[in-house]
DNA sequence: GTTAGCACTCGCCACAATAGAGTGCTAACA
DNA sequence: TGTTAGCACTCTATTGTGGCGAGTGCTAAC
């Protein structure tokens, strides 16, 4: 659409984004030309700057007051004047030493990496697990609680441990238990669970099975643990760091930001749409999306191991939030995240 | 202490800690005699809580305000004023049937009985599940991650699970590890854990086991499994509910609220020394306690199962919080819970 | 096409004035 | 002696006012 800009208008459209994340404040025409060397009087700015508005990148509060890029406005700024530089090798480095991998277990590792993006780019850290139904299968255990319930354990090839409890026939006894156990192990090794819940359903429909009353019986337990298992593990952290931003100074702003990063579903849904998109993907919350993040942006990326364990992790702040510096963090924590996923399965 | 109060000075401060309850706000001597009809003048009231200010009660913010009771005026009306009244049938069971723990597993109890006791106080819910060490071992189980690297697995009586990612003899064989699985359920099987570690120091000092390789292996990966496992599980929820609460008016005072619930480490302290009492305990913070909660009160009881893992659950809120109504709430919940968890373990 | 100048708008802040709530004290009363 | 009415006083919160500053849009000159 606003490729048509010609490089006066962009560049002072940089301007006024670039101020606007480093002081919060609406930017008036006087201050660009004071604080960037355009040879340009303030009132050529200002021409510029009408029409800039004119096109939705920019809004003023009110007459007498600076501008104010809109979400369309950062939005362009993102997509087309924005550089993302890489990190320098120094600051990989120092990012990876943030992180202490070893001897933790998936979830810790995940909360530990939301507590690092947080800390590095004083917003929001948001680190979804990789998806129970996205994992490759590796083993599973049945513990018994009581007579007719069991504790099921799954773990993934990635090393996710899932558990539920679920209700089972009383009459089995701890020996059928272990060769419906070790069945299963046997039959679904490498597969993921999707592959695993198709491979049951195919199975229970075959008649045949009916003769086989253990197979029949693990086939049924392990549909019963399998189903319903959607929900997604999502680690929130350093929302205190963030009420430090100057867009959080009111009690009603802040609270509407604990209730955005309490209402994980909310959360899961919008990094889960980021899951289907390869790198870095940027979303700005504006009353015209679908979903309900006004005022606020994620800045997200996946992580991977190769067995296809897919998670996400990423950094919501506000819309003017310093793009430049968190862009290349989320970037290469994934990177790191999914290269230690490698490691710890080998 | 003050239990020399007479019976006027007593009626007065159970009427100002109810009013200040009930608005927030300070309260003066017409609003006293007004509200509740004592025969007694403004003036005469107004003596009485000059008595109390004297002796720390109650304080004012300015001259011209009414009076606030101070945290010891909130001890003092909680240890002899206050009448908590035991919840009628009908909200038992409203209770109990918020509750729908069936095929749930241990953590996602903890997470709903958070939700819950938060949804009713409106204030914030706080639950900390059994500790490691005070659970009872069922079932511990090995899962191979890549050559030296194993998942851990740990299974209570009570059915919460923890896992543990340790390093371990590249050269041992599956086989190995199933006879060492083995080995340690049976012998291991009904202990605590803590009598299980004492148990694992004890035979890996005698020099015997030096001679069978297998055991000593056995030793050494359940003493790594259980090692520095100490960090509890602990869950907030609702906090975006109780900003609603006037003392959250201002954004430091949310700024304030908000770093406390983050930080987990001092309500893991908090949780873990009401763990040592029996029934509902009350906390109010205030400057004197070496904790740092002033401003905020807790209300928590132990959970447990007759087996011996104990957990913590409450409410955190702002001290002028509706203890009558919060007390027999969190002191029912806490039965529940124990009840259920009996009933999982049967 | 660019720029200087100017009138105008609007939010912000400091200040004063006012109303209201509550206190402490004193003197009168039962 | 305990209680109460009355009163002067204190302090906060609110409202209104005027000036300041930043910024704009328009126009006319370059």
């Amino acid at each position: 659409m606003a490729d048509e800009l010609n490089e006066r208008s962009q560049n002072i459209l940089e301007a006024i984004v670039e101020d606007y994340i480093a002081s919060a404040e609406p930017v008036g025409s006087r201050a660009i030309t004071r604080r960037h060397s355009f040879n340009l009087s303030p009132a050529s700015v200002r021409n510029v700057m009408a029409d800039l508005e004119e096109m939705g990148l920019l809004c003023s509060p009110h007459t007498s007051a600076g501008r104010i890029p809109t979400a369309k406005g950062f939005q362009y700024y993102i997509d087309t004047l924005l550089q993302v530089r890489d990190l320098s090798q120094q600051e990989k480095s120092k990012l990876r030493k943030s992180y202490r991998f070893s001897g933790m277990k998936l979830e810790d590792i995940m909360q530990e990496v939301g507590r690092v993006l947080s800390g590095l780019s004083k917003y929001t850290g948001l680190v979804m697990a990789p998806k129970f139904s996205s994992t490759v299968f590796r083993q599973i255990e049945f513990v018994r609680l009581s007579k007719g319930r069991l504790l099921v354990i799954y773990v993934s090839e990635s090393g996710l441990v899932q558990n539920k409890v679920i209700d089972a026939d009383p009459t089995l006894t701890d020996r059928h238990l272990e060769q419906i156990g070790n069945y299963l192990n046997r039959e679904l090794n490498g597969l993921s669970i999707q592959e695993v819940r198709a491979k049951l359903s195919q199975e229970l429909k075959e008649d045949r099975i009916l003769y086989d009353q253990l197979k029949k019986q693990a086939l049924s337990l392990s549909c019963a643990a399998l189903q319903d298992e959607v929900e997604n593990q999502i680690f929130v952290s350093g929302a205190s760091l963030m009420l430090e931003q100057p867009e959080f100074a009111s009690p009603q702003q802040i609270k509407r930001l604990i209730q955005t990063l309490e209402s994980k579903k909310l959360l899961i849904e919008l990094l889960d749409r980021s899951q289907s998109a390869q790198g870095v993907q940027i979303f700005i919350g504006s009353e015209n999306t679908d979903i309900n993040l006004d005022g606020y942006s994620l800045i997200s990326s996946n992580f991977s191991s190769q067995k296809g364990a897919i998670g996400t992790l990423g950094v919501i702040g506000p819309v003017r939030m310093d793009y430049s510096q968190v862009i290349p963090i989320v970037d290469f924590t994934a990177q790191l995240v999914s290269r230690m996923l490698e490691r710890e399965i080998e």
